[in-house]
DNA sequence: ACCTGAACACCGTTCAAGT
DNA sequence: ACCTGAACACCGTTCAAGT
């Protein structure tokens, strides 16, 4: 049996309040030590600094959504990539306020390299694995953007919301005008479902 | 003549100090203030707070791309559409630490507003040119995240440093490991082309 | 209206000292 | 090794007071 002195937390339980404080819209390590009932000095011996957990939160996150939809070889390789992707939209969805940060860390943990080899033997062109990749991270992007922090809320209420926010002057703006009703729905799941397999079907000719 | 006392600026002087801060990696009202010559308090009968800073800013930078681009009618809709987004590419990669805030800020400004009625004439399918948006986007803003804040070296010295710093185990990871000279090219402006002519071409069948 | 000086309520990080 | 208490060097924003 090991002796002396012990952690009182698991690191995955400052992951867990890390979250917490990011969906409600502000981390800080002050407000995290609180959470898990230290110091904010004695978070330094769990992460070396605040990067690290926004670090070690995104590859979690990534880990959350299913590989098993991308891998699952009874399907046809672009179905398989459309059902996870939209899974890891669903999942980031519920915490918008945390996807900036994630992009910002730039996918480099060990999941992500565990989806790229997996998004490679779909698709095994680099180039075209790539363009897929920014499609979906950007579609997540501009929708995180959107919503802001806190509950998202259901999709056909944002979708609603947008629609009776989006009004321009026709004179100047006659087309947008015209396509309001199909730009609300543009962070609907059948948007990004469209989009993605235009996409792969650019790819793939 | 207007008497009584004035503004020792124009906003746009501001602005253009605010840019500087973000590229140096540290905008902030205190050293923003200092930059211009003010009191920290000052700047707030300039802007209301530190977000519309940042809102203004994201809407100057898209100012900055020649809209001209897209909306030449000697020119292809397709053709006009890559050399347009090259363009954007090419301004906002200048900036890269201010990418993040600009995505944030959603493009809701008037400039955003004349690109994208652009945007509609050059691709009068409302979902596709949002496809076209998310895949321009998303790549600036994966690019941006990997050059981080400061100068951006030339493009050909960032590919060599992705190469040499791409090593994964072969054993794990087959197929990243063979792709990694692919891998280490995403960045290039040739990846970024090739993927949009794809992505149109998919949108166009 | 514009600006200063000062304050309020915060930050991330470091570090001597304790166990 | 883990943690506390306290400090250091910052933040954005507000506001009475001056011009």
């Amino acid at each position: 049996m090991k002796r002396g002195p012990q952690r009182s937390l698991e690191p995955q339980a400052v992951l867990d309040a890390a979250l917490e404080l990011i969906d409600a819209g502000g981390l800080t390590m002050r407000a995290l030590a609180a959470r898990v009932g230290l110091t904010p000095g004695a978070l330094y011996t769990y992460f070396p600094d605040r990067a690290a957990i926004v670090s070690a939160l995104a590859d979690r996150l990534l880990g959350e959504a299913d590989l098993r939809l991308l891998e699952d070889r009874d399907r046809e390789a672009d179905a398989r990539i459309v059902a996870y992707s939209l899974d890891l939209r669903r999942v980031l969805m519920r915490h918008p306020a945390a996807v900036p940060a994630i992009l910002g860390a730039a996918f480099q943990g060990p999941v992500a390299l565990r989806v790229g080899e997996s998004l490679l033997a779909a698709l095994p062109d680099a180039r075209a694995a790539y363009a897929v990749m920014v499609y979906v991270l950007g579609a997540i992007a501009l929708e995180a953007a959107e919503a802001g922090e806190g509950e998202v809320p259901p999709e056909a209420e944002r979708v609603a919301a947008r629609r009776a926010a989006f009004a321009v002057d026709p004179g100047e703006f006659p087309r947008t005008h015209a396509a309001a009703g199909q730009i609300a729905a543009y962070i609907s799941t059948e948007q990004f479902r469209w989009g993605l397999e235009r996409v792969l079907a650019g790819l793939r000719a």
